[in-house]
DNA sequence: ACCTTCTCCCGT
DNA sequence: CGGGAGAAGGTG
């Protein structure tokens, strides 16, 4: 018998499987989809086992598999698919999709020791009368007693009362010990809350998905913020579970949060896994092995998620669906919808896409009537959208407002007067974001990067936030030694420093990555802030996403044009979506919220279409925009970047790549650049790229494998494809 | 991924 | 012609 095997290693040169003897002591258990440790050369590499022949042709030596490494199979059917069908859609290796499809714990990696683990129990030997005769010692007796009214005891209980106790009664055998496998994640029991009664709207919206339970289709569930989604999905989930089958709910990272989590156990008990990065790989390993035996019937999770081996699946719930979270950003660079697409199909169940600003490319889809439509205009408490006011930001600086427009100060204090809380979006970090020399005109900038350096006041540093490059700042200039540094620009962290001088009897709450990065963080500050023991919170974009605080009544947005500048076809689509739902995070409850938004381009219109609240007036906006420059979703987008230290080398392979683009693809294809990326030195690594629009090309694929084989030898030099940017 | 072999350039 | 560096090639 024989195995084919593929090796988990990264280089693309070893794509393929290599075939090896199955030993008689594996003939019996080995199958298609566990991984096992094969030699390889002179070295023992860890592999998956694709395939199970009886013989073969080539006539040169095997060698054996040396162990097997799971106990149950780990890529299952579909998953053995999905595999090949990322390899198909991102042109990345098999191996590295089958391992961004397993939790961690399951990948090939030095010292990786995570196992399963272990609770130990004890159990008699003979019976109560005959152990308490065989010891004599009164701790022993103790233990023994224990089993008066259990037949088995932990281990560790037993222990407590005497360890060395337990290892005599072991020695003379009078307790023998079981392990069992246990799980390390225990989901709270939490009091378990019956469903709410749902609005005609969101009645509609479960009705459409209930129609549609065993069909293979998309249905985009298109609702204003507050307008109550979560619980249409509850309820749609329900039904699936009470025919037996399972469902997997997707969300961005961010709102991943206990909160959002304990939603769900109170209507649904135990019957949850989650998947999340704030887990260990100990507990991720555990909650996949749970869902892989069938032992629960609900999967929360974030982008990775979308690979949980649930076989009876019955629903797919991408929340947010427009959150660029679900693309992943590192080879392979797939896309949640695509697998959710592909899972559809093989399960013959829904996927339902949940967002208040879905993509240009999810909307069309839905009104061209390849996707089922459903529209939730209404909150679900009925309370009304949050009331929009434009500031004039030009304006507000001549009149010397610098900081907050004066509107904004003012509406600020009324709801520190009345007790309620305020929402400050900046989307910029820091304390200062340029640093120069009145003097003689030096700006801080990173040695390896072309970017300035953003100042960090509590550990009095420069940061480059793309290399990480860090740097303590002298009070004096380093070019003319003047005591003359001037501190540009406003980030969340100097924000935070002139607002409490400004409302010094306010507590103020910072969120962004730097007051969040240490585990937990995250979670305490939420749960302060709706404690009501903050009364203004400021952040970066982590505050726009679905985080849902009902004492919020006042929402202001500072800098909103920052994120509309950005060179990138989507930056307006970003900016709509962003500042949309930063909006609504405004008025959840009872009391009507308020938003202000300061912009220097009053009378941007994708400013005007976020203050009407107006998605659809937005949305033929912008695709008249994309259709005219040949954009998605008229068009597709495959993004090529080429990377390397040496800037001739790359600058001349970019330039070689797009010849051999225009000479190997459709007349119709559009080929633009090579021009410097964005970004174009990070790291000391120069960026160029290549942008092709296509509609149908069917060279295109073969083109870019080619390509790939070329850059695959050339160390000096790296191309990254993603093909559906 | 890692190890072996091949190739090219330089220096004595 | 030997030695070192780096690219190319192979692993079942």
């Amino acid at each position: 018998m024989i195995a084919s095997v593929l090796l988990e290693i990264k280089a693309k040169s070893v794509d393929k499987t290599f075939d090896y003897i199955i030993p008689n002591v594996l003939k019996e258990t080995l199958k298609i989809g566990v991984r096992v440790s094969v030699p390889f050369g002179n070295q023992k590499l860890q592999g998956y086992v694709l395939d199970i022949k009886e013989d073969r042709k080539e006539n040169y030596e095997l060698k054996e598999i040396l162990c097997q490494l799971d106990e149950e199979v780990i890529l299952n059917k579909e998953l053995l698919l999905i595999g090949k069908k990322i390899k198909e859609l991102t042109l990345s290796s098999l191996s590295s999709a089958y391992s961004t499809m397993l939790p961690s714990a399951l990948k090939a990696r030095k010292n990786n020791h995570t196992t399963k683990k272990y609770e130990f129990y004890l159990c008699l030997n003979c019976s109560v009368e005959e152990a308490n005769l065989l010891c004599k010692n009164k701790v022993q007796k103790e233990i023994i007693s224990l089993f008066d009214s259990n037949i088995t005891i932990s281990k560790k209980e037993a222990n407590e009362i005497s360890a060395s106790a337990v290892k005599t009664l072991l020695k003379k055998e009078i307790l023998i010990e079981k392990k069992e496998e246990c799980y390390r994640l225990q989901i709270g029991l939490e009091e378990l809350e019956p469903k709410k009664t749902l609005t005609k709207e969101q009645k509609k919206a479960y009705e459409e998905m209930i129609l549609r339970k065993t069909e293979a289709t998309t249905i985009l569930l298109h609702g204003v913020t507050g307008s109550g989604k979560t619980e249409v999905y509850m309820q749609v989930i329900e039904e699936i579970i009470k025919e037996n089958k399972q469902a997997l709910v997707l969300v961005p990272e961010i709102s991943l949060t206990p909160q959002f989590i304990q939603n769900f156990t109170r209507r649904f008990g135990t019957q949850i896994a989650v998947l999340h990065s704030a887990l260990s790989i100990g507990e991720k390993y555990d909650e996949w092995r749970k869902i892989m035996r069938g032992e629960c019937n609900i999967v929360i999770g974030a982008r990775s998620a979308i690979f949980a081996p649930l076989e009876k699946l019955g629903i797919i719930i991408i929340d947010e669906c427009h959150s660029d979270s679900y693309k992943q950003e590192n080879k392979p660079k797939y896309h949640v919808l695509d697998i959710a697409n592909f899972r559809s199909q093989y399960h013959k169940c829904p996927v339902i896409l949940g967002s208040a600003t879905p993509t240009l490319e999810i909307m069309a889809r839905a009104k061209k009537g390849l996707f089922h439509l459903v529209t939730l205009t209404k909150r679900a408490q009925n309370n009304t959208l949050p009331k929009c006011i434009l500031v004039n930001k030009k304006e507000e600086i001549k009149k010397g407002n610098f900081l907050l427009s004066e509107i904004l100060e003012q509406k600020i204090t009324e709801r520190l007067e009345k007790k309620e809380q305020v929402m400050i979006l900046l989307n910029r970090r820091g304390h200062s974001t340029l640093i120069q020399c009145s003097s003689c005109g030096f700006v801080y900038k990173c040695p390896y990067c072309d970017i300035t350096l953003t100042f960090h006041k509590s550990t009095k540093n420069l940061r480059c936030h793309y290399c990480g490059y860090t740097k303590y700042l002298d009070d004096f200039c380093p070019e003319c030694k003047e005591e003359s540094l001037n501190y540009y620009g406003l980030g969340t962290e100097k924000l935070e420093s002139k607002l409490k001088e400004k409302f010094p009897n306010a507590n103020i709450a910072r969120m962004d990555t730097d007051t969040t990065s240490k585990k937990g963080t995250l979670e305490t500050l939420m749960k302060s802030f709706r404690e009501k023991k903050y009364d203004i919170l400021i952040g970066t974009q982590m505050i726009s996403k679905g985080l849902d605080f009902p004492a919020v009544t006042l929402v202001g947005i500072l800098n909103a044009d920052m994120t509309l500048n950005i060179p990138d076809f989507r930056s307006s689509e970003k900016t709509f979506a962003l500042l949309y739902q930063a909006s609504g995070r405004a008025g959840r409850s009872t009391i009507p919220g308020e938003v202000i938004i300061e912009t220097f381009n009053p009378n941007n219109k994708v400013l005007n279409f976020v203050q009407n609240q107006d998605y659809t007036g937005f949305y033929h906006y912008e695709m008249q925009v994309r259709k005219l420059l040949k954009y998605p979703p008229f068009y597709y987008i495959a993004h090529l970047t080429i990377k390397s230290k040496d800037y001739e080398l790359a600058r001349n392979e970019s330039k070689k790549v797009s010849e051999f683009l225009r000479k190997n693809l459709d007349k119709d294809t559009l080929i633009l650049g090579p021009t410097t990326a964005n970004m174009f030195r990070i790291n000391n690594v120069y960026h160029f790229e290549i942008m092709i629009k296509y509609r149908f090309d069917k060279k295109l694929k073969d083109t870019l494998k080619e390509l790939e084989q070329i850059f695959m030898i050339n160390k000096k030099i790296d191309l990254d494809i993603d093909m559906n940017d």
